[in-house]
DNA sequence: CCACAAACGGACCGCGCGGTCAAGTTGTAG
DNA sequence: CTACAACTTGACCGCGCGGTCCGTTTGTGG
């Protein structure tokens, strides 16, 4: 095990700007912001990003990983609400407000992905399967949905209101409700492809 | 009106290779896939490829009003069926089938798009606004979603399925039918968001 | 206060992309 | 068959990207 020297003073305080604008700027340009103009955002110079960060693909797994790592504690959490349906519900809610546009890409290539990431990602997936399979005990989704499927479908709220010029910043929540009322048993017409392998 | 000064018989064979060639590689790489490989895939050099479609912006739109025309025909013939509800989920199916990947970023940016283009969007989303108005008035879906919404979702079946390393090919159906399911008034819940301005 | 490692910055590199062009090739009208 | 316009081609261009490197600056332990 390794521990790490500790961070020089400024050199921490710039690792932390870095973040901040990193998730600023994929949040409005998408993962395709140039790692030059997040250095410019942070005011530091563009080697500097790479001292802390050195490939643009840490960078991105390290502002994943700090939205991510809460919502996971929140998720655990909920595994322990009155309501096992609302449970999920408001996960789903929390994921995609948390996101709001820093679509995952994440979520593929699970190869490839730095041991921590992985383990950070194996960890969100469990929380989710285990929400799923607490409110599909409760009669709160419907009994042929998997963890696997509501984790496909996280980023869908998000993603579709991608298509309008400038989306109004709830919008997803429209979205969200309507999948969600699709994951309900009430009304639920049988489903027509087996689920894919577990994640 | 110009009228097009008919083509060289090579030129045409060349034209259609080209629109095969780009549809396999988009369907294949998404819409980042190089010109420069599509042209090999079509076995022509790079300059022909410019000289069909001035702008690769242009071959794509290319190819997307080729995948597109048939699918409005086939919804406007949609309109006329028995069951209503049964109508647009059938349309739906078949905007998924014949996209195959092709995220339409067609969809957005309504503005700087070819005029013949801009034309064919707005085709579809007539014909998107009427076979989701009928199957309302059908109560085949719930009164509270609108054309536009279905707009917005109907990429997300094809889209969600992107995440997984290698997707069969038809799961797509599987999240048809969960959105769809959220589409129907049965077991509906409010929605927490109004509808975004009509497309 | 000093010396030195740690951190910084920005010029620089190679690459792959969309797009251009001038020289060569080919279908076709007459 | 010929002549010419239409067409093809691939070398070439400029650009912006991720990533490197080294001369300079700066925080800090002794």
């Amino acid at each position: 095990m390794t521990s790490p020297p500790r961070l020089r003073a400024d050199a921490a305080r710039n690792r932390q700007l870095l973040l901040a604008a990193a998730a600023e700027e994929f949040a409005e340009r998408g993962l395709e912001a140039s790692v030059a103009d997040i250095a410019r955002r942070a005011g530091v110079g563009k080697g500097t990003v790479f001292r802390h960060f050195p490939t643009k693909d840490d960078l991105i797994a390290a502002v994943v990983q700090e939205r991510i790592t809460p919502l996971i504690a929140a998720g655990e959490r909920l595994l322990d609400a009155a309501d096992a349906g609302a449970a999920l519900l408001e996960f789903l809610a929390m994921a995609a407000q948390q996101q709001q546009q820093l679509d995952l890409s994440f979520l593929q290539g699970a190869d490839r992905l730095a041991p921590d990431a992985a383990q950070t990602q194996e960890r969100l997936f469990r929380v989710v399967h285990a929400l799923v399979d607490r409110a599909r005990d409760h009669d709160a989704v419907r009994p042929d949905v998997t963890g696997t499927d509501v984790i496909l479908l996280m980023c869908a709220p998000n993603h579709v209101v991608t298509y309008l010029p400038d989306p109004p910043p709830d919008l997803w929540r429209r979205y969200l409700a309507i999948i969600f009322d699709g994951l309900r048993p009430q009304g639920a017409h049988p489903l027509p492809h087996p689920p894919p392998r577990s994640m």
